[in-house]
RNA sequence: GUGGCCUUAGCUCAAUCGGCAGAGCACUGGAAUGUGGAUCCAGCGGUUAGGGGUUCGAUUCCCCUAGGCCACCCCA
């Protein structure tokens, strides 16, 4: 290696893909403070046990995905780390440890941040990635998941993503799902020597997944394959109606998907996922999520329903992105700091921190360059304003220069931020605002 | 973890049959000592991803490694 990169499968996000980001971000905090969700963070590590236990020891996800951490001697239970591939089993690690049950309920969390996956990177796949996740515990209700599922359309519609599609679907519960894995069993297993070896092995391990495989020949079985929601205990097929008329209600859109399976073992009930309207590529899974009303129990609780969906936010990037979106654009200052004399950078730096006292974003020219050149700068910035500065100083003076306009006035210094301010104000509302 | 296609300056890309590594953009400076995004000129910038092999000679052909992309797999 003749110079250090990032590690395979991250990026640096620099200030322009930042921006995306940063937006949002902002669009999520808005959004899930409008619905009464509280930030929470855990740790970008946990044991690995909560992940094993929480997300399922025979899950792609922990079995072949997980980022472990070697620290320590590393040779005892409680050394054993993981960095967090999803942010649920950590969010309700965090519910039990402090006790949130004696709180009231739901509990409803929301955590920003950037998750972990060892797998092979690909566009729209990378091994630090950074997930929107939002949580309700404590509530068994259909009318909860109505409220996540709808919120979870919103921050789409707000980031600007249009034709976001909804699927739905509900995978039983403790009590109807393992007929339900009897009745697939039993239609697969005598066809079972004609099956390609992964869904042979998948047949034994984890029948779901056999109804979302790929595989061509796989399809026309799959198609008469039993269907969950026929299978559903009365509980669970109540639930899942209370769902779809909440949903109904609100003009949520939803497209049925009985072949809906999740890779991860805590889910219960409902699951549902999100896809763009234009579908090329296979990474393209824009967020999803579901039910868990065993988890809570799984990581030392009591008996706890919640609910919750993970949203990928390099994803919705990348889907506004083709959709045509215009980029946000990194953050500038409105206002430069020039001088006549090139080498009296005092005087720059001390009126820039004059502006940025009185709150206005301001940037001085540092370089001893000659007043062409920190102009041409100013410009090239998109700077809106620019103070120069010389030999009216004398007079207590300096010239306000109006970049876009290309007229100046003289200022006195002690007016200096309330004109500044004045300027930005009409700049924003026009020349008629006051 | 499997298979395929790629990798030349910070970015986008050239380089004839295996024969002196180039351009545009960006950056820095000059034209132009108190007035800007244009123009002209110059400068900076390369272990041709890294390593090995074939050859008088490799950006070019072969092998290995790394990284990116695509399809699996999996999901966000």
């Amino acid at each position: 290696m003749s110079r250090p990169q990032a590690p395979r499968g991250t990026r640096d996000l620099l200030p322009a893909a930042r921006a995306g980001f940063g937006h949002l971000e902002s669009v999520a905090r808005d959004l899930t403070a409008r619905y009464g969700y509280q930030p929470i963070e855990t740790p970008l590590f946990e044991q690995a046990e909560v992940f094993e236990r929480g997300v399922g020891a025979v899950t792609d996800v922990v079995e072949k995905e997980l980022f472990r951490v070697q620290a320590g001697r590393g040779d005892t239970e409680r050394e054993r780390w993981a960095l967090r591939p999803e942010p649920t089993a950590g969010i309700v690690r965090a519910y039990v440890q402090h006790g949130m049950q004696t709180l009231p309920q739901p509990v409803k969390l929301t955590l920003t941040g950037p998750m972990f996956r060892y797998d092979r990177p690909q566009a729209g796949r990378y091994r630090q990635f950074w997930q929107f996740d939002v949580e309700a515990i404590g509530d068994a209700g259909p009318a909860i998941d109505a409220e996540i599922i709808e919120l979870a359309t919103r921050f789409y519609a707000e980031a600007g993503l249009t034709g976001v599609e909804l699927r739905l679907n509900s995978i039983g519960d403790r009590a109807c799902r393992p007929t339900y894995i009897e009745a697939l069993r039993a239609y697969f297993t005598p066809l079972a020597d004609d099956l390609p070896e992964l869904e042979r092995t998948r047949l034994a391990t984890s029948p779901l997944r056999l109804l979302d495989s790929k595989d061509a020949q796989m399809q026309p079985l799959i198609a008469a394959a039993p269907i969950i929601t026929d299978h559903l205990c009365d509980a669970c097929a109540m639930h899942f109606a209370g769902l779809r008329r909440h949903l109904d209600a609100v003009g949520v859109a939803y497209r049925l998907e009985p072949r809906l399976v999740r890779g991860l073992d805590y889910y219960t009930r409902t699951t549902f996922e999100f896809y763009p309207p234009e579908r090329d590529g296979q990474q393209d899974a824009l967020g999803g999520g579901g039910r868990y009303d065993g988890l809570v129990e799984l990581l030392g609780g009591k008996p706890t329903p919640g609910i919750g969906f993970g949203l990928g936010l390099d994803r919705v990037l990348l889907a506004l992105e083709r959709q045509g979106t215009p980029p946000i654009e990194a953050p500038r200052v409105a206002v430069v700091v020039v001088g006549a004399d090139p080498a009296d950078t005092v005087t720059r730096f001390r009126l820039a921190t004059r502006l940025r006292a009185g709150g206005i974003a301001a940037r001085a020219e540092l370089g001893e360059r000659k007043l062409g050149r920190q102009l041409e700068g100013a410009a090239r910035d998109g700077a809106h304003l620019a103070v120069i500065c010389g030999s009216e100083l004398d007079d207590g003076q300096v010239q306000l220069r109006d970049l876009e306009a290309g007229t100046q006035r003289l200022v006195a210094l002690d007016d200096l931020v309330r004109e500044v301010e004045r300027t930005q104000r009409q700049h924003r509302h026009g020349p008629d605002a006051q």
